[in-house]
RNA sequence: CUACCCGUAGCUCAGCUGGAUAGAGCAUCGGCCUUCUAAGCCGAGGGUCGCCGGUUCGAAUCCGGCCGGGUAGGCCA
């Protein structure tokens, strides 16, 4: 419940244990009874103890807990059930506790490096792009909320085969199926990208993203119905990736790769404007191209040859490309084919090449590194667009060489201790492969640091696709979900959907307003609220079937729900100080509340401090398991104990002024930890709802 | 074929390393706005925890085997 105050119980169970069985508990779990009334804190120990005895676990609970000396804090204990020792907590002396300032955390120790959002900079992001970055951000938040230093990558894979496949929709929109239209759409984004960075009159930034989606899709289509335009792809790929190595370029060659790098450098503002929206924010963008210009796998290759762990094939169906072997190893086994080629046949590198050479990077073990440059974003005035996570530094991205370079930045990223890549679960192979190559490199340690956070995808279910005019098969339209795929051009774009939020926020707010104007801010700050809810409140390896109506709930389990009790909480303290009564505690206040009675604290105010009382240890849970559900549901379990008391403990209206106080100290502790909460979940709190 | 994930109320999900009467939200039904905004609260109905077996004093939870659904196993990423 409160972490020192566990440590203090733990003790006093070894201790009895020691003494009274001459032996202790095999593991000491400390837990939360599932009612008040059942007491603050629960000790399962009896029954570990009961095996290892061999007698009743009740019997031997009654003589543990009256033996043991637990701290002044605890004002009873009791045995309930079949052997569960409850202790109940000096209610006024917690919440005095709970109350007491905390100083700020600053980062500190080793640097943990996230990446996260990465996504192909080649069309508008979708819903499955928003679950990686919120799940990314929300772990970001809440690592540096727990004191740890991080560092947030947003990898862009600029010179990939999507790029590619986009530059040939360009180029070649008049073979593509509905030459028409792709050719009116090709026209229209080159004319965006001349423009770039600055918009043509009266076409917002993420018409781009929009207009790629729909090329993309044509591109796909096409590449399925008329295959001869495969070849295209590849000599386009072979373009953008020799331009992003230095080589020299033909006219036409040229032409091709520097609109490949526009495209991908305007693709990339339309993202970060997008997660920007939503309060994601970055510190550094890794390119790929830079890897590519820097030869960062050169680097890579040698240690991997020299630490033997790559091999070239001679005969088989993988004859003269490197691979790398995985048949024998455990975490492959079973696998038909298990090894995997990081240099092809024609000597370039596949993306899991590159990746381990990043990955390397990230551990500061390349021997090698950037340049880096501030993000060339800015808007009309010259001002940057976006910031690096703690909202104050440039953000950086790459580059290849000195000239531009930013001399006070080199050496400032990468040289993590820890690296998190928030991949969805369908990448969990190769990023195997690239946690085995880093093993294999011989760096074992940093190995095991590679974590893989995977989560599940976001799919559609069928009535959400045939909402949006998709025609499904008959055996999609029976299945429970249906993946998405920007080659079909079948999904939810990620600004759409917040369009949708936002305009449904303001019908509700206008709804209520009678006919007061509404501030925009609101409804934004409400769609972001339900949206970040929405893609954190499942487990990680569940997939989200997305529902319109269930992404825009706001009734219930969602975000608006969380922002309503933070509402609610500061219109009393308004009220309080609007009627000339004591709102916010003073420290006064704070600190006297040790000594009150307990009979102010009932049961129903007692419940919702003890919830309040567990966030710490949420926090810490989630930190350990990587799993922020954990967060969002104790924040929906806080604000719904909270709302409960709204009801039944008027602080206005409370009967005398001793009652008042306690309920505004509950009120006050409420606040601070859902403002706490929120903070870290990224759910803005309005000032009205 | 192999590996991983999922299977709990009509729907969407919790259930923390085995333990208290299996819980929320949505939907349905019934109540509560002259009282800090009803995006709220209170109440009711609704469960063979996919199936079978095992371990255990005790299994939704651990183990084994099935069944159903999904994903991965590309010189794509």
């Amino acid at each position: 419940m409160i972490p020192s105050l566990n440590q203090e119980i733990a003790s006093a169970i070894n201790a009895s244990c020691h003494k009274l069985f001459g032996t202790l508990p095999p593991r000491l779990v400390l837990e939360t009874p599932p009612k008040v009334e059942l007491g603050d804190v629960a000790i399962p120990a009896a029954f570990e103890l009961a095996k290892v005895l061999r007698r009743p676990p009740r019997k031997i609970a009654e003589d543990l807990a009256s033996a043991l000396e637990l701290p002044e804090f605890v004002r009873e204990r009791r045995v309930e059930g079949g052997g569960y020792i409850n202790l109940f907590l000096d209610r006024p002396r917690t919440m005095a506790l709970l109350l007491a300032p905390r100083p700020p955390r600053t980062p500190e120790g080793p640097k943990t490096i996230i990446e996260h959002t990465n996504i192909n900079p080649n069309k508008a992001a979708h819903i499955g792009h928003l679950r990686n970055a919120v799940l990314g951000d929300v772990l970001v938040r809440t690592l540096r909320h727990l004191g740890r230093r991080v560092e947030v990558q947003n990898y862009l894979d600029d010179t990939g085969v999507q790029v590619a496949d986009v530059v040939v929709g360009l180029a070649h929109a008049k073979e593509l199926v509905d030459s028409g239209r792709a050719a009116a759409m090709a026209r229209e984004i080159e004319e965006i990208l001349d423009a770039f960075p600055h918009d043509l009159p009266g076409v917002p930034a993420r018409q781009l993203g929009d207009l790629t989606w729909d090329l993309y899709a044509l591109v796909g289509r096409t590449y399925t119905q008329d295959p001869s335009l495969e070849s295209e792809r590849k000599k386009t790929l072979h373009i953008v990736e020799s331009a992003a190595l230095g080589r020299e370029l033909s006219g036409e060659e040229a032409r091709l790769a520097r609109l490949g790098v526009r495209l991908a450098e305007a693709i990339v503002r339309c993202h970060l404007l997008t997660m920007a929206r939503l309060g994601v924010s970055y510190d550094v963008l890794p390119r790929e191209s830079d890897i590519l210009a820097r030869r960062f796998w050169d680097r890579a290759f040698s240690l991997l040859k020299e630490a033997g762990a790559v091999q070239l094939e001679t005969e088989g169906k993988n004859a003269g490309c490197w691979v790398m072997k995985l048949e024998g190893s455990s975490e492959f086994a079973g696998m038909e084919d298990a090894d995997k080629i990081l240099v092809r046949s024609n000597g370039t590198v596949t993306y899991t090449g590159k990746d381990v050479a990043y990955q390397l990077w990230k551990f500061g073990l390349l021997g090698s590194d950037f340049e880096y440059e501030p993000a060339p974003y800015v808007d009309i005035d010259g001002q940057p667009l976006f910031h690096a996570s703690d909202g104050i530094s440039p953000l950086y991205r790459s580059r290849h060489d000195e000239t531009g370079a930013d001399p006070s930045a080199r050496g400032r990223f990468g040289k993590g201790e820890t690296v998190i890549n928030v991949i969805d679960v369908r990448q969990s192979y190769p990023q195997k492969v690239v946690k085995e190559a880093v093993r294999r490199a011989g760096f074992p340690e940093a190995s095991s640091r590679s974590i893989h956070f995977s989560y599940e995808m976001v799919a559609l279910t069928p009535a959400a696709a045939t909402e949006m005019g998709f025609e499904l098969s008959e055996d999609d339209q029976k299945r429970a979900f249906v993946e998405m795929s920007g080659r079909k051009g079948l999904g939810v774009k990620a600004d759409d959907l917040l369009d949708q939020l936002v305009e449904k926020a303001h019908e509700q707010i206008a709804a209520r307003s009678g006919g007061e104007p509404v501030e925009p801010g609101r409804a934004e700050a409400i769609a972001i609220g339900a949206l970040r809810v929405y893609m954190t409140r499942f487990s990680r390896n569940k997939v989200i079937a997305f529902d319109f109506d269930e992404a825009l709930a706001f009734e219930g389990d969602t975000g608006p729900y969380l922002q309503y009790a933070a509402v609610r909480a500061n219109n009393i303290f308004r009220k309080l100080a609007s009627q000339g009564l004591a709102g916010r505690l003073s420290s006064g206040e704070r600190t006297g509340l040790a000594t009150r009675p307990a009979a102010q604290c009932d049961d129903n105010l007692w419940d919702v401090v003890r919830t309040c009382a567990r966030t710490a240890e949420t926090f810490e849970k989630v930190g350990d398991s990587l799993e922020v559900s954990f967060l969002v549901r104790h924040a929906l379990a806080l604000a719904q104990a909270f709302h409960h008391l709204y009801h039944t403990h008027p602080i206005l209206q409370a009967p005398d002024d001793a009652t008042r106080l306690a309920r505004r100290a509950a009120l006050e502790l409420v606040l601070s930890t859902l403002e706490e909460i929120l903070d870290v979940i990224g759910v803005p709190i309005p000032e009205r709802m």
